[in-house]
Parts: C-alpha cells; sequence; structure tokens
RNA sequence: GAUUCCGUAGCUCAGCUGGUAGAGCAUAACACUUUUAAUGUUGGGGUCCUGGGUUCGAAUCCCAGCGGGAUCACCA
C-alpha cells in the first residue's frame, strides 16, 4: 500500500495535467459502481458506416441498433448532447438527451458520469434508434450508454470544417509511425491502405490456390544466406553454437521443394536485409516467391499478367490504377523488351557486343559512376538504372539479362551470353523478377564460383556457395519458372503512396530515447524521504551521483520552490537534513 | 554515410535585431434540450530536445550530442 501509494505519488508529478485528471475520472468511475473496463462481452448488432449509407433506403431496419466505438467529439449542450462515435467503419453521430439515459430522478449519470468522468478516446457502448436532424444529419438517439473502457491519454484532436478542410492534422511522421495506433484512430483514412494491403496478398492467394499451386514456409534463420545479393542480418544459436542468417531470400529453399516433388509451390513472408533505409526500403519485408514446374518464363509472364490484372481489379473494381501524376493500364499483354533493346530504345547506344573495356567507356561517356570491381553484368546494369528504368511507367517487362547479373538463372535458348530472365516494371520501378530457373547442378556450380571469384574482388553482395542446394539440384530439379514479387512495392503502387512506410504498419525506427533509469532505492538508501525522491527527479536528479554534484544550498531552496510550485501537501526537511544528503 | 531543414503546452503552431512564454483546439468551471470546426464567459496547464559556451541577461546567437523530415549514395 504504501509502495502503491508512492508510485501514484511519482507519476502525478510525471503526468500531464489532463492525464491526472484522466485517472481522478477512473476513480470516481469506480467509486460510483461504474467498471471502466468490464470484461463482459458487448453484443454490437449495428455499424457506423452501415447506417449512414442504408438508413435513408431502410429506415424501418435501425429502430433498435447498439453499436461500440470511441467518443471523438462531445457538444454538450446542457440537457441534451452530440456525441460523435468512431468505430471500426466510421463515426456516426449520436444524441443523448438527459431524461432518456437517466428516466428516474436520479441524474447522475448524465451529469457526472457522461458530462464529467468521461472523454475523447472513450470507448462506450450505445443502444437505441437511428434518426434524422434537424439539420439532416443521420444520428442515433442514445436510450442506454454503457462505459466499455476508459482511455488515460488524450488523442490528439484532429478537426474538419464544412468543406472538410482538416484542422490541427495530426501529421508528424515520426509519431505516425511510432504511435500507429493513435495514427489510424485520427486519420481513419489511412486504414484503407492496409486493408487493400491486405486484399492484394489474399487476391494473389486466391489466384495460386485456384491454380492448384501450394502455400509454404520455410526456414527463417538459415546457416547459409543464398538467393540473393545482400547483406545479410547475422544472429547465433546456443545449443548448436553455431552462426545463422536471417533469410534474404527464400528462393534456394523453394527449389528444394521442387526437387521433393510438389509442382507448385509460393511463399509469402518477411525478408531480411541489413542495408540502407529510405522511402522504399524497410529492413524487413514482404515478398511472394512463386515457383512452378514444367513451365518457363515466358509462361511465367502471362502468368503475371493475369495475376496482376486479378489484383487491381480486387482493389480497385478496374485495372487502371493511379500512381502519383500517372495512370496505370495494368490489363494485359505488357510491352517487352529486351535489356539490350530497351538500352538501345532510350540511349541510341547498341551495347549488345560490348566488352567490358567498351562498357566502361559508355559509362563514362554517360557520365554514370562505376568502379573497379564491377563486372560486364553489373556495368550494363548501371547504364540501364540510369538510363531506362524511369521511362518504363506502364507496366513492361525487361528481358534477357547478361549472364553475369544472374547466377540462379538457365542460359537462353538461342542467345550466347544471355539468362532466361525477366523483370516487370511499372512506374519506374522493379516490380517482379523472375526466370526459367537453372537446372544444370554442374552449370550452376559454375556460377556460384564465379560469385566468389566476385567477392574475392571486393563485391560484398556476390552470393554465397550453397553445398547442399548443390546437392538437391544433383538429384534433379525440373525444368521450372520462378519468380519473386516485391509485395510492399506492389502495394505502394496499388494504394498510389510514395513510401513504403505508409504501407507497412510498423515501419523500422531508431529507437525512442527512454528516460533514465529513476533508482528510488538509491535516494532513500542515503537518508532522503521516499516523498521526496519524485521531486528530486523532477528538478533533473535522476541518481544519487548527478545530486551528489550539485550545490546543496541551492538543491535545499530549490526544493522548496518546487513544493510550492507543485503545491505538494509534504513536509519541508530541514536544512541540515538536506546537508546530510551531500555527505 | 553525405548535404540540408526542423525540435516551444496533450495536439497543431506563432515567437522579429537577445530583455518576465503566446494563440487555436484539447482540458477545468458556469450557462445552454437538434448541435456539428457548436457557442458565450472565466481559469489552469511549459525541463522552450539535451549538454556546454558567449552575455548583465538565451526559446532566440555559437559549439557538441540526441531525435525526426527531405534530398543523395548502396539496396528490392
Amino acid at each position: 500500500m504504501h509502495l502503491y501509494k508512492n508510485r501514484l505519488h511519482y507519476m502525478s508529478i510525471a503526468l500531464s495535467e489532463q492525464e491526472i485528471l484522466r485517472r481522478e475520472s477512473l476513480q470516481q468511475l469506480r467509486a460510483l459502481g461504474i467498471d471502466p473496463y468490464p470484461a463482459g462481452e458487448f453484443i454490437v448488432t449495428a455499424w457506423a458506416h452501415d447506417i449512414t449509407e442504408n438508413f435513408e433506403r431502410f429506415p424501418d431496419t435501425y429502430k433498435d441498433v447498439t453499436l461500440a466505438g470511441r467518443i471523438m467529439t462531445r457538444r454538450i449542450m446542457g440537457n441534451a448532447s452530440f456525441v460523435e462515435l468512431q468505430d471500426s467503419t466510421g463515426r456516426i453521430q449520436i444524441y443523448l438527451k438527459r431524461d432518456d439515459i437517466c428516466p428516474g430522478e436520479d441524474k447522475t449519470f448524465y451529469n457526472t458520469v457522461f458530462k464529467k468522468l468521461l472523454d475523447i478516446g472513450d470507448y462506450i457502448g450505445v443502444k437505441g434508434h437511428v434518426f434524422l436532424t434537424q439539420t439532416g444529419e443521420i444520428s442515433v438517439h442514445v436510450q442506454e450508454l454503457t462505459v466499455l473502457s476508459k482511455s488515460l491519454k488524450p488523442l490528439p484532436v484532429v478537426k474538419r470544417d464544412e468543406e472538410g478542410n482538416i484542422h490541427d492534422a495530426f501529421t508528424d511522421p515520426e509519431m505516425r509511425y511510432r504511435q500507429r495506433y493513435v495514427d489510424l484512430t485520427v486519420n481513419p483514412a489511412y486504414k484503407q491502405i492496409f486493408i487493400n494491403r491486405s486484399k492484394i496478398i489474399n487476391s494473389m492467394r486466391d489466384y495460386f490456390n485456384l491454380q492448384g499451386w501450394m502455400e509454404v514456409e520455410t526456414p527463417i534463420l538459415q546457416p547459409v544466406h543464398g538467393g540473393a545479393a545482400a547483406r545479410p542480418f547475422v544472429t547465433h544459436h546456443n545449443t548448436l553454437d553455431m552462426q545463422l542468417f536471417l533469410r534474404i531470400a527464400n528462393e534456394l529453399y523453394l527449389k528444394r521443394l521442387i526437387v521433393a516433388g510438389f509442382d507448385g509451390v509460393y511463399e509469402f513472408g518477411k525478408m531480411f536485409r541489413n542495408e540502407g533505409m529510405d522511402r522504399t526500403h524497410n529492413p524487413e519485408f514482404t515478398s511472394l516467391e512463386l515457383y512452378v514446374a514444367y513451365k518457363d518464363y515466358i509462361w511465367m509472364m502471362g502468368m503475371v499478367e493475369d495475376c496482376i490484372e486479378t489484383v487491381a481489379r480486387a482493389v480497385h473494381g478496374i485495372p487502371v490504377v493511379h500512381a502519383g501524376a500517372n495512370e496505370i493500364n495494368f490489363a494485359g499483354p505488357y510491352e517487352k523488351l529486351s535489356m539490350y533493346d530497351s538500352i538501345l530504345k532510350y540511349t541510341n547506344i547498341d551495347v549488345s557486343a560490348m566488352d567490358e573495356a567498351a562498357l566502361r567507356k559508355t559509362c563514362n561517356e554517360l557520365g554514370i559512376e562505376i568502379n573497379e570491381t564491377m563486372g560486364k553484368g553489373k556495368l550494363i546494369d548501371e547504364i540501364f538504372s540510369a538510363k531506362v528504368e524511369a521511362n518504363l511507367i506502364q507496366p513492361t517487362f525487361i528481358t534477357d539479362y547478361p549472364i553475369e547479373m544472374t547466377p540462379l538463372a538457365k542460359k537462353h535458348r538461342s542467345k550466347e551470353g544471355l539468362v532466361e530472365r525477366f523483370e516487370l516494371f511499372v512506374n519506374g520501378k522493379e516490380i517482379a523478377n523472375a526466370y526459367s530457373e537453372l537446372n544444370d547442378p554442374i552449370d550452376q556450380r559454375g556460377r556460384l564460383e564465379e560469385q566468389l571469384i566476385l567477392a574475392g574482388r571486393g563485391d560484398d553482395e556476390a552470393m554465397a556457395m550453397d553445398d547442399d542446394f548443390l546437392r538437391a539440384l544433383e538429384y534433379g530439379m525440373p525444368p521450372t519458372s520462378g519468380i519473386g514479387i516485391g509485395i510492399d512495392r506492389l502495394v505502394m503502387l496499388m494504394t498510389n503512396q510514395s513510401t513504403i512506410q505508409e504501407v507497412l504498419f510498423f515501419p523500422q525506427m531508431r529507437p525512442e530515447k527512454k528516460a533514465k533509469m529513476v533508482t528510488v532505492d538509491d535516494f532513500i538508501n542515503i537518508g532522503i524521504p521516499a516523498e521526496w525522491v519524485p521531486v528530486l527527479n523532477k528538478m533533473g536528479f535522476n541518481s544519487v551521483h548527478e545530486l551528489k554534484a550539485a550545490n546543496p544550498n541551492k538543491v535545499f531552496n530549490d526544493l522548496g520552490g518546487m513544493r510550492k510550485k507543485l503545491k505538494l501537501d509534504i513536509t519541508m526537511p530541514v536544512k541540515e537534513d538536506v546537508m546530510r544528503w551531500f555527505e
């Protein structure tokens, strides 16, 4: 009890005035016999969006409704009040009359509980009938009100005027991302992005399942990080005493499942790459990987056209999507350009026959920065990135990449030096990457050995050797086509967002700065009364060490000042005692 | 990692060449039975991000740190 009291006392200094008031309201609710956090089920029969959409057509269906949500605004006018209630579907105005919710003599529930003890952000349940106010707003006339959950921290209040202009918007990206729960409460329009994200993933899953392909899960903790070119996160397993990596890709495991005899396998999963963060990169991101046996990359292009169009229709009803200033049409077929042809088209330079020296010269002429570690494939990629990518607004397949860039794809069936690979570009960004998968185990071993040489040259993204994967290939993998789709970027495209943070509920952030550990016991041990410890903390002394470094006379004077300022009803220590703290 | 801008009340933000900390909303009190950015009157609320420095005096000027945004580099 004593400890509890101290904690309350400590909090009352650390909390804002409004937070203290809400805690007091909480106690008063309990004192009135109202549980601010009731345990029982509250049966909801109606939702805001449905009522505002359908009330005028079917007024008779809304004569007895029960809904639940948060109080978002209150307009109290004496013995009648208007409240905007927000539930998962939207907002609706509710109308409360004192004598309706307090039919007897005792008006405490309206005058005290509703008017004084409830706040913006509190969850309530209401039962009543839907009607039209004099000003024509669909509202719920409340007969019964139930407190469902008390909110102790004030929500930011976002106001909208008649023209729909937003005032005092909650827009600080740091607060929005760190406290997504607040963001989505006061900016509910952002919920649509995440609803659409779910629709996108579900429509793809439905599409794949309809083809008879199987959803699988493969290891996130991997002893060898393979399947992509990126720096990994490293961790350690205690029992096995071994280094493990968080996967940068799942490609090699899915191929093992094709070896195992499945015709089609796919996985939606998080990948982890220990690299930069910006508006298109988060350290963990979601990819979809799909592998289908007996298919090639040409077949895969048709599958992608069909699948992505299905996704666009699932979200928007039509295959046309707005992305920034562009209008993108996902109805296939999409334009197909070989990598060399695309460079020819946008630069008038034919790089198809160039050797490494000629490519270096071309890069220099185009003003593209290069370095010695770059091989032929990387140089071509640099030219492509700099001169072509941004032009690819409508969905475009770029096909037939140089072999040096792509150690896991099959050699082109007819063109020397190329592989059977395509990437799908939309709105200037890569959305998907697909191959006719390399299933020749000897060729695969050779290609991974070339990667080791690149690594030796200083390329820290070169792929690692995976002997077990090679062993699997040696048993035999059927001809297979595989594809990877960056789900976050697909969602960005489909929801017209320019930053990845907007399509992730909890984007990676630096850790919040924590308040220094307050060592209450240490203060008490040197003779400081417990009730004065929070005051010292408030004055900025978070450890005994910090306190002892201060001027004892000033501390004594300041204690008096704080006592007055905070209107504390605690005994002032005598000066001799304070001086003793510093011995 | 580089450049640049920012950090003031619960929220959104003012605060000039340095001189006692401001507004709107929120909050508290009173009034008000169909309002809707409700209204009217009256209050309370601040570690001006942190730490140094210059100065008689710093939210303001200088330095360092922390945190965030934007642009660029690497990457999907």
